[in-house]
DNA sequence: TATCTATATTGATGTCTATCTATAAGTTTG
DNA sequence: CAAACTTATAGATAGACATCAATATAGATA
């Protein structure tokens, strides 16, 4: 995309690089909120393992399923559901009792397709 | 993955679910928590945006590229690079007086790997 | 109706984070 | 060497976050 830098030649061997002037935001700030809020809530590891039990709960999954297997209280799981909703990658659903959660893919695939585009 | 949940039959119309026996940690704590700092340290905002100029600079560029186009200190850009290097997002190699960032391909191919193996 | 169960909410507390100003460290130029 | 420039570090402060105990809500069961 970018060209290699110039140089502007000074005396004796020495070169001073420009700024860059060919770099962009190419994510609008509205857009870098988005993704980094999606991004917050998976920078943290318990949220991180919780996303991924879900994955594997083919829309099913509840929250009894997942305290089983970490060392936090009701509340604290809750909590980070709740982020994880919040920051759009899953969804709850009602039922009865429970409250199933599962992935939503769109927006993993617009992650995953955001970290496609960057490449050094 | 998993097959449907097995459900109790109650009295009348009523299923219970069991907890779901299929789910399991398949990411590991350290991995956890390795994943989760790389998450964490895209999970802002500026640094989401900081991360896509240096994706675009093919391995030269440098904060002075990057400080134009934040109204933010100088200080605060260094941390916000800081992070993305202490995550192991970006490497950096001074060149003189200046430091150029580059991306580190392997952890994005990881995170990448890691989304993909996150289906509903 | 009363009780049990699954989940959410509230409030408190200690820790972490983002940002700034001021300053230091190291490099190049004059 | 002194001045200018790029980046990093230190210290301070306001705000955010993770966690827990206690409690509330609401559906299911007896």
């Amino acid at each position: 995309m970018t060209s290699p830098l110039p140089r502007v030649k000074l005396e004796g061997s020495s070169t001073r690089r420009t700024c860059d002037p060919n770099l962009q935001l190419r994510i609008a700030s509205d857009a870098a909120v988005t993704f980094a809020e999606a991004f917050k809530a998976l920078g943290h590891p318990v949220r991180l393992q919780i996303f991924d039990l879900i994955s594997q709960g083919l829309g099913e999954t509840c929250s009894c399923d997942i305290e089983q297997h970490f060392d936090l209280t009701q509340p604290t799981i809750s909590h980070h559901l709740k982020v994880l909703r919040d920051a759009g990658l899953i969804a709850s659903e009602s039922r009865g009792v429970w409250v199933h959660h599962r992935l939503n893919q769109t927006i993993i695939d617009s992650i995953r397709s955001l970290l496609s585009s960057m490449h050094p």
